[in-house]
DNA sequence: CTGTTAGCGCCTTCAA
DNA sequence: TTGAAGGCGCTAACAG
């Protein structure tokens, strides 16, 4: 591999020239430049990064740690996240945290270790030791989707109350009254503030308040499954279901299939926060909330370089859409 | 942030001592040992990594480059992948090439300029010379689920021909004959093997042999869409519609539904090469080859790092199963 | 505008 | 077993 010293030698300038043709904005003669550059592509040299952020303290590099890519959610911001970085000069370092505290301490440690520049964070619970040290020693942190409590980081979040009441609007409009809800853990933002905005709007939206049509998983299948069959076992027969993301609704209308059959469940509507892609292929087919999860990862890379930059970010709450599938 | 001279000056050692401790196996006094890591956790140490990467030529980061991270299949591999690399001590570094040639490249550069330790490649098309030139170099590159002509490398990839059989055989026991495929690009090898085990094996299945059944996409939903109209165009009307991986069985779903209206496509049998969580929920459901992206990610991790190693690694093709759903 | 020089933090010889 | 010293490739400060 060659290194700026072979180019410099090459283009017949010295060291710090070339450094400055290849990566520092210093001024430069037109001659240099093209000589240098010239032979940076004789050579295919490309810089070494880890000498680079020994150096600068830098290194371009952004951590993104997310609780599971396999969530059809998650990998969206991941995606647009990573765009939105490459477009303005970063690389992103991607972590699942995969619903276990101790690996994502783990990968906060390996961030730090890799001098990230700075963190995006869509986190499962609270704030751990390790977050806590990091955002001390001035590491520049930005929240996803999710808040944290007293963490105190500017958050790029869907308006979880806002979709709720569309989807307690819908429900209303289709009239239904007996309403089964599978929730996520209280311990997530995103699962205590879906919970709380329904359990507010059900009277003024003529929804029966019996708590036992209330359940709540882990925000994965299997748990929400298993919160579907209690709210069934309680002997409630919801006419219609709401779950609280992605991976709830898909545990939910398995439960509603395994206990009451494909036909019966088959007369149950069903409602989610979070659209899939497949919810036009059920029967009925599933209406859905559809919060913007490329836009919050753009929005927060953005408001991340911003932070980085040291200016001044304030949180943006993004609002949703419902998409309406039911006649 | 604490440096290691830091933790040398609390612990009352040398420098060198200090790192003998905190990274090097050499030899140190338990009395030392004990010190040093004392010092370390009351000043919350955390090596720099570009300085440890810039000494020891090694980053302990592998670089995974996949087409697009929203597709399930990628995302399963992706996550088991950094889940078997983090057990061996490694971090991966992520990107999406999204279909564009060009942005693979960059990333490439990207991985190049972090100097990685090894590549994991679930690439789109064709060699680019970005990356033979990478492979010249002496990086170590394992392939993921796709070959690539002319690139020497250790590959750890779906029994393609073997799916598709099992695939024929379904649809001979289920009595088809008029089988609509609708494949992928022919430049990309899953694209172009599973294409030429259908046609090699419709004869013997009892399967028509017309063409016009047959049309490819680019194994995207959109592409698929298209194509299964096309198929539709030409006047053919298929029993039983074969997508070649889940995004391809999505857009066919879409076209046909469009096409034949819901409940006449209802009555068209679907089968999939790839196994997606709500095939069960359509009806009728869905039958599919499921392979197993997990095991192809770990896999391909464990083999890479034995081509770190300098040892010899062979190529691997994975076996699939098949989940029948019909009935 | 350019060349020279001094480290960034760490690992690894080389002597002791 | 330990301390001292050199240098990985690069950028930034300082003279010219």
């Amino acid at each position: 591999m060659p290194t700026i010293k072979d180019v410099a030698r090459r283009a017949g300038v010295s060291l710090g020239t070339a450094s400055r043709v290849l990566s520092g904005g210093g001024n430069t003669s037109p001659k240099a430049r093209s000589q240098v550059q010239a032979a940076a592509a004789e050579l295919n040299y490309i810089a070494n990064g880890p000498a680079r952020s020994l150096r600068s303290t830098r290194t371009n590099v952004l951590g993104l740690l997310v609780s599971d890519i396999r969530n059809p959610f998650f990998s969206e911001i991941a995606h647009a996240a990573e765009r939105e970085a490459m477009r303005l000069g970063y690389t992103v370092l991607l972590a699942n945290a995969n619903e276990d505290e101790t690996q994502a301490d783990e990968y906060l440690r390996i961030f730090a270790s890799q001098r990230i520049d700075g963190l995006l964070l869509a986190p499962q619970g609270p704030a751990s030791p390790q977050l806590e040290s990091m955002l001390k020693s001035g590491l520049p942190v930005v929240l996803l989707n999710r808040l944290v409590e007293g963490l105190d980081a500017p958050s790029f979040a869907t308006d979880n109350s806002q979709g709720v009441g569309l989807v307690l609007d819908w429900l209303q409009t289709r009239g239904h009254r007996d309403v089964a809800f599978v929730g996520g853990p209280n311990s997530i933002s995103t699962g205590a503030e879906r919970m709380a905005a329904y359990r507010a709007g059900r009277e003024s939206h003529g929804i029966n308040t019996d708590d036992a049509f209330i359940d709540a998983g882990d925000f994965l299948a299997d748990g929400a499954e298993r919160a579907m069959m209690r709210i069934l076992e309680r002997g409630k027969r919801p006419t219609a279901v709401f779950g609280a993301n992605g991976p709830t609704t898909l545990g939910a209308l398995r439960a509603l299939r395994w206990v009451l059959g494909a036909s019966e469940a088959s007369r149950v509507e069903v409602v989610s926060f979070d659209d899939l892609e497949w919810f036009e292929f059920v029967s009925p087919a599933i209406s859905a909330v559809r919060h913007d999860a490329a836009a919050i990862g753009t929005a927060g890379v953005t408001g991340l370089l911003e932070l980085i930059a040291g200016q001044p970010v304030a949180s943006q709450r993004i609002s949703t859409t419902f998409i309406d599938r039911s006649v």
